[in-house]
DNA sequence: ACTTTTTGACCGGAA
DNA sequence: CTTCCGGTCAAAAAG
């Protein structure tokens, strides 16, 4: 049903999975300027694809700057979105936060080509867009077949301001990273949340 | 020597 | 039809 809408708009056209995306930063500007932790409309979303948001907002005695996670995929269901969602409160919650920040930060001398999403990215644009102060990076998982993409905001401070994530992995986890001795032994899972099959990661998000 | 990042230019789509 | 903007490509540089 609305399942079949979002296949129909993202198959077609692999990078524009959402043709309606222009109107999305003006979203997140408005949850942003509400200052309030509204992620999306309920209502709109089981109405109109789009791609799934989640902004975080950190605590401010920790960081400066709200994370989004925008979730793009082909096997994106209403009922995986609204998972996000809930999972994405826990996230902060649980202080998970700083593995986000850490997914900005070199590991062992490998930039940022190992993020703590499990998955190596490789970059191959960074941009200037509108509507965001912020820089955009573009990145392409490593992976030979994966086609998944994702564009992070970063922000001045070296934080991870916005994700969105396009596509769907076709493939398992690289190796993990080394856990993090200074914080929480905890992986950053939201952003594989679509794994082929789309089950491990959301569980995993969810778990605290 | 190899892989990844950086950066400017180019292309296509939307307004 | 023109302009603007986002996304991608490709060459050069760095690690």
């Amino acid at each position: 049903m609305q399942s079949q809408e979002k296949i129909t708009v993202v198959k077609p056209v692999p990078y524009r999975p959402f043709s309606s995306f222009s109107s999305f930063p003006k979203l997140l500007k408005d949850c942003s300027t509400t200052g309030s932790m509204q992620i999306t409309c309920p209502e709109e979303t089981a109405t109109v694809w789009r791609p799934k948001v989640t902004r975080f907002t950190p605590p401010p005695s920790d960081l400066s700057t709200g994370i989004a996670v925008t979730m793009t995929q082909d096997g994106g269901l209403d009922a995986t979105h609204e998972q996000m969602v809930i999972d994405t409160e826990q996230v902060v919650s649980c202080e998970r936060m700083t593995e986000f920040n850490n997914i900005n930060k070199p590991i062992h001398g490998v930039k940022n080509r190992l993020s703590y999403d499990g998955y190596n990215w490789r970059k191959y644009g960074q941009k200037q867009v509108k509507g965001s102060e912020f820089p955009r990076s573009y990145y392409k998982c490593s992976y030979p077949t994966c086609p998944v993409k994702r564009k992070v905001e970063t922000t001045l401070d070296g934080q991870i301001a916005e994700i969105v994530y396009n596509g769907e992995h076709n493939h398992p986890k690289t190796h993990p990273p080394e856990k993090p001795v200074s914080s929480t032994s905890t992986e950053i899972v939201a952003t594989d949340a679509h794994v082929s099959n789309g089950a491990g990661a959301e569980n995993h998000l969810g778990v605290c």
